[in-house]
RNA sequence: GGUGUGGUGGCUGAGUGGUCUAAAGCAACGGUUUGCUAAAUCGUCGUACCGCAAGGUACCGAGGGUUCGAAUCCCUCCCGCACCGCCA
């Protein structure tokens, strides 16, 4: 959420950085309007108010004294009516506001690179080269399959299409990769780690940014009010939500394993075969939250985290940084990291490291006491540590052999149990 | 799910319709003094919003209601705690 002082004093700029990424700048216009009128009904409300207390304080000295007051009991009535029509009147203008502020996305940094689409993303980094085979190379839907190591046929008798169901090998490598992740973030990187809840109510995901925008994404309860989370950023982050921290506390790591859900309506392709986009899937993720000051270093440093993690598994990635047009709704600035998944011909994405800067920490009123003793807003950050059925794909396509075996690397020998899968 | 009980500032805790502009204590911060691992003393000591400012307004779990006036009375809800029931 942006800072209404800051649309207030400075429209024009907000709404030039906004169209960078493609954002229609009448939404400035619109919540501009309703500020006005917002704070003409405030000054005349809290008027009234002050008239209101100062004629019954003496009220009260009347009738402590024995002394009749009934001359300032007159009007009080009516007074007292205009002040809750115009209460009621501030509250709904109040909430309209908010709502208005909360679909205004961030405002991109300075440094993000200008550009309309996925097309305009520079690559920043970039690991070792495409692995070369002498053999023919298979997509991992027929490879893990054919090895009994997924079945997408029962899947879709439970759950339709987006699901996956592991059995033996295929399910003992998802659970080495997600204790395997878990341990170098905790014991490399200096993290804590969480596990919160899946489901989350509507304000908590107001806090990280996916409500009110997005909520057809998203899988919820009418009767309950509950959303399940996309994304472990949504619990682990509002975790410290409407709180005043000391800055001694920041910055605070937090990495979390969840399942994830998200509605992905409408995807279908290539792009999305298999284990590539799913309904439920499992996800390391982490948290930061820092000092102002700090948050672009952290930014930097969260992004290495992430991908030492492939750099271990020895597989190829390239590292982009998303330019205004792809940003998402609430980063200013955002890297994402693709591992090369040779059996498919395809970069993934496998994690999308971000600073939300304060967008975040507004909605979700998490601020910390600096110095000087003022309240300020923390900065928030997150990244995957990373998404697991992608990674998985690269995993089991970069390590695949003509029997149908996959070779694991070297990291994974001691988790999985044994330095190749078989098929069942 | 049932019954009981409670929810007041960073913390403890008073406050039952009218200077509550929320007592007092603790903690914290600043000054003074004596001096040495501290004590005494004075002062400061919540958040947000509106306003150029002076200042004003709101907030005692949340939302409604009664009243000229609500931390205080009424209603609904949420949460904590204790016990009971049910259950992996």
């Amino acid at each position: 959420m942006l800072d209404i002082r800051l649309i207030r004093e400075k429209p024009d700029w907000v709404k030039e950085r906004l169209k960078l990424r493609g954002e229609d700048p009448s939404s400035i216009d619109h919540v501009l309007d309703i500020d006005a009128e917002r704070r003409k009904i405030i000054a005349d409300v809290e008027q009234l108010k002050s008239e209101r207390n100062s004629i019954s304080k003496e009220i009260g000295v009347r009738k402590k004294k024995g002394e009749s007051a009934d001359d300032l009991l007159s009007g009080m009535k009516e007074r007292s009516e205009r002040i809750a029509e115009l209460d009621h009147k501030q509250a709904g203008v109040d909430e309209k506001q908010r709502n208005c502020l909360l679909s205004i996305p961030n405002i991109p940094h300075p440094d993000c690179p200008e550009g309309s689409s996925e097309q305009d993303n520079p690559e920043i980094h970039r690991y070792s080269e495409k692995p070369t085979f002498d053999h023919e190379l298979r997509e991992h839907v027929d490879l893990l399959q054919e090895a009994g190591w997924v079945d997408f046929s029962a899947s879709a008798k439970l759950s339709g299409s987006g699901f996956a169901v592991f059995k033996g090998a295929g399910a003992r490598l998802q659970r080495a990769l997600l204790q395997f992740m878990l341990d170098i973030h905790t014991k490399e990187h200096g993290y804590q780690e969480v596990s919160p809840p899946f489901l989350v109510r509507e304000n908590v995901m107001q806090g990280t940014g996916q409500l009110p925008k997005f909520r057809e994404d998203m899988y919820g309860f009418e009767g309950g009010g509950l959303f399940l989370a996309p994304t472990a950023e949504v619990p682990v982050t509002n975790l410290y939500r409407e709180s005043i921290l000391a800055e001694a506390d920041l910055p605070i790591r937090n990495v979390a394993y969840t399942p994830c859900f998200r509605r992905e309506a409408g995807s279908a392709g290539k792009e999305t075969r298999g284990l590539i986009r799913m309904h439920q899937f499992d996800k390391v993720e982490l948290v930061r939250i820092v000092h102002p000051d700090k948050s672009y270093q952290a930014l930097d440093e969260l992004r290495r985290e992430a991908e030492s993690v492939l750099e271990k598994l020895e597989l190829h990635y390239r590292t982009i940084e998303l330019c205004t047009g792809d940003l998402g709704f609430g980063a200013a600035k955002c890297y994402d990291i693709e591992v090369w998944a040779p059996g498919s011909d395809l970069y993934l994405e496998v994690s999308s490291c971000s600073n939300f800067e304060e967008f975040q920490a507004r909605r979700m009123q998490l601020r910390f006491k600096d110095t000087n003793k003022k309240n300020r807003f923390c900065h928030t950050l997150n990244g995957s540590g990373t998404a697991l059925p992608r990674l998985y794909v690269a995993l089991v396509e970069t390590g695949q052999q003509l029997d149908g075996s996959v070779r694991l690397p070297k990291a994974l020998h001691e988790y999985f149990g044994s330095e190749v899968m078989r098929p069942e």
